[in-house]
DNA sequence: CACATAAGCGGACTGCGGTCCACTTGTGGC
DNA sequence: GCCACAAGTGGACCGCAGTCCGCTTATGTG
C-alpha cells in the first residue's frame, strides 16, 4: 500500500518522472481525441509516449486514474465557476438560483466530457468515494441549507446529485432521446420541488 | 448479433442445454455464497459445473448476464410485492404511501443482495438500460401521477430512482457509515418533498 | 567529482473476460 | 430406427488491465 505519486505532491518528483507524466498525458489525450476514450488501451498510451507500460501504471495507478488525470484540468475550471466564479453560478446570487445554475452547468460539463467520465467512473465502488463528487455534494448541501431547507440535508444533497450522474444523463440522451433542454428544465423543476417550503 | 437463449423463451431449449443452465446456476450460486461474488471467475464457475468455459458464455452472454440470472428469482419476488402484493406496497393504499413503502422495500432488497447487484451493474452503460430498472421507473412514474404530481413525471421518476442506486447505498453505508434507518427515513422525507403540492 | 541510494523504468508475465470454431449430440420428420 | 441438421459444446486462443522485479539513473551529500 504505497502512496501514488501525485502531480501536486510538492515533495519533489524526479525530472524524468515529471517529463514522462507530461508525455503520457499528451499521448493519452491525443489518442482519446482520435479514437475515443474507450478504444484507448494502456499499452497504446505507453507506446505513443515511448515509455514502458509499467511506467503508465506507476504514474497513474490504473486506467481510471489516467482518465481522471485527463479530466483534471476541465474539472478544476468547472469547480471554480461555481465555487468562486461570478453569479448566478458563483457566490452572490440567492441559493436556489445558484442551485439551478449549478445543475445546468454540471449537465453541460458532463455532456461535454461524457466518454471520459464514463471511463473514469467505470468501477461501481469508486464512482462515489471520489473527491470530485464530494465537492459537489458539499456544495449542494451548503446551498440547500442556505435556502432554508430543513431535514437531512446531507442525504438530500446526495439524492439531488443522483440526477447529475454521467451514466444516467448519457442513457437518457442516447437511449431515450431526451434533449439537453428537457434535462435542464427537469433539473430546475426538480430543485423547485425539493426546495419548496 | 444473435439472440441470447433465455430461460423463458419457450420455443424449446435442448434438454442438455437446460441441464447445463441448472448446473451452472447452482455452481455459481454456491461459489458466490462461499467466496463472494467478486471473487468468482467465469472459469471457476465452468469448472465447478463440469462444463466448458464457452458454455457459460453461450448460456449467459457475459459475467453481468450470469449475475443477473442469479438475481432473477429474488428480483421477481421483489417486483411482485409492489406490483401485486398487499398494501401498502401493492395496490390499494394511497399513492404516496405506496411510494414510501416502495423505497423502503427497495432499500432493503438492494442491501440484501448488495454484492450481486454491484457485480451485475458493473458496466456504466448497461446499468440504466435494463428491464429491472425500467420496471421501477415506470412504477414510480405511475405512483407520482396517481399522487397528483404534475410536470415532467418521467424525469422526476428517474431522479427519485437515483436515490435507490445500489452503489450509492453501499457507499453511504460502508464508506460514510449511515445506518439503514437513516437511509429509509431519508427516502420518506425525500418523497414527501417531491410530492408536496 | 564520486558515491550511495532511493526513485524510476520497462517489458515479461499473470489472470481474467470474452471469442472462435471444429467437433458432438439431441431432436423432429420420415 | 435412421437420418439430417440445428443446437450445443469445450477448450485453445486473444486482448487488455494490472503486477513484478532486476536494471538504470537522477539527485544531493561529502
Amino acid at each position: 500500500m504505497r502512496g501514488l505519486p501525485l502531480a501536486d505532491e510538492r515533495h519533489q518528483e524526479r525530472a524524468d518522472a515529471a517529463r514522462n507524466r507530461m508525455r503520457l498525458l499528451e499521448a493519452a489525450s491525443r489518442l482519446v481525441a482520435e479514437r475515443g476514450a474507450e478504444h484507448v488501451t494502456m499499452e497504446a498510451v505507453a507506446v505513443a509516449a515511448s515509455v514502458g507500460k509499467g511506467t503508465v501504471f506507476r504514474r497513474f495507478g490504473d486506467r481510471v486514474g489516467l482518465m481522471r488525470a485527463l479530466l483534471d484540468h476541465a474539472e478544476r475550471e468547472y469547480q471554480e465557476t461555481f465555487l468562486s466564479g461570478p453569479p448566478p453560478l458563483g457566490p452572490g446570487a440567492p441559493a436556489v438560483e445558484r442551485l439551478e445554475a449549478f445543475g445546468v452547468a454540471t449537465l453541460r460539463h458532463l455532456m461535454k466530457y461524457t466518454d471520459l467520465y464514463l471511463e473514469a467512473e467505470q468501477c461501481s465502488k469508486r464512482r462515489y468515494a471520489v473527491p470530485a463528487r464530494a465537492v459537489r455534494v458539499t456544495h449542494v448541501a451548503v446551498l440547500l441549507r442556505e435556502a432554508g431547507v430543513t431535514g437531512d440535508i446531507e442525504l438530500l444533497a446526495e439524492a439531488l446529485l443522483g440526477y447529475l450522474d454521467t451514466a444516467l444523463i448519457d442513457y437518457l440522451r442516447s437511449e431515450r432521446n431526451l434533449s439537453a433542454e428537457r434535462l435542464e428544465v427537469g433539473w430546475v423543476e426538480f430543485v423547485a420541488r425539493v426546495t419548496r417550503r
